[in-house]
DNA sequence: ATTATATAGTTGATATATGGACAGATTATA
DNA sequence: TATAATCTGTCCATATATCAACTATATAAT
């Protein structure tokens, strides 16, 4: 039984409109929040911290929010800057800060969940509750599928 | 019939579900095309100009990518440096240039399309022909939805 | 206790992305 | 035809993101 790769398959379409949505979503988000003038990212933060009165680390955050601690950097820094957290040392620890949200931070975010409840359900108005499950359970199948390609592909390019 | 908004519903643990899964999809997408050292924006880039051999202008690919000018600019700066494109004069517009592929650039690609066309196929690995089309709907009509919320609500916005 | 290793956060280089402002060219309209 | 509106590409400012290198602290191993 042999296949050529060379050729598109029958999944070609389906991967196309896979990433085209995955783009949109997430794009979708971005101008969701620009009317908050903060970004999906720092509405992840802005949500994690809202669940951890005694703050975390920025490692911490980074490692939730699956992203680099340089990135976490900046984001505080923008965040600081506009009053919707503090950085307070971390009393055992002293490399690490504690960042906490301010309460203008919590007014924020206060302000941001109806709209974003309200636009969760909107999302999945056109579908049946079976189909809606269904879609979740592929879309989570899909995202250990792809993750586990790229890192494959990562370790064949480190020759 | 009232609905409270402030609690979150039934679809908000799915739409955390919908964004994780997006970005872990573009993610995936972007540490597999870096082994050729470019982005999926450089691969939709060679993509796009493999179809047309007397090639378009960067205007041209903006739209076609969604994505701004100014964006295309320096990604055509960054693939003309690596010789994967060149940019000509374009004759009927004096404004614009013409972007087409070198031979570098079609080689380039026509490396990695085995290899994407083999990972299109191995994503959908794990799920029936049905679901599979099941969830691309759903996907489409999902998008859709997004892309309307985040129009209507940034409308809202220009108070 | 000393040394080695790991971790926390910052910085600099670079890429991707948007949006506004701009010069030059083009097209539509008055 | 003059001019107003639009379009093309670039540049600047800014945000998000990664990675490598660095300092300072903390933890593990000898």
């Amino acid at each position: 039984m042999s296949t050529d790769w060379n050729l598109p398959g029958p999944h070609y379409q389906a991967t196309l409109g896979l990433l085209r949505a995955a783009e949109t979503l997430w794009e979708g988000s971005r101008v969701f929040f620009d009317r908050w003038k903060i970004s999906p990212s720092q509405f992840n933060i802005l949500n994690l911290l809202a669940e951890q009165p005694d703050g975390m680390s920025q490692a911490d955050l980074g490692r939730q929010l699956i992203m680099h601690r340089s990135n976490v950097t900046g984001l505080v820094d923008r965040m600081e800057k506009r009053k919707l957290l503090q950085r307070t040392e971390a009393p055992e620890d002293r490399r690490a800060y504690r960042v906490t949200l301010t309460e203008r931070g919590r007014r924020l975010l206060k302000e941001i969940l109806p709209h974003y409840h309200q636009a969760a359900e909107e999302i999945w108005g056109g579908i049946s509750a079976t189909q809606a499950h269904q879609t979740e359970v592929s879309l989570e199948k899909l995202s250990k599928t792809v993750a586990r390609i790229a890192k494959r592909n990562s370790e064949g390019a480190a020759k």
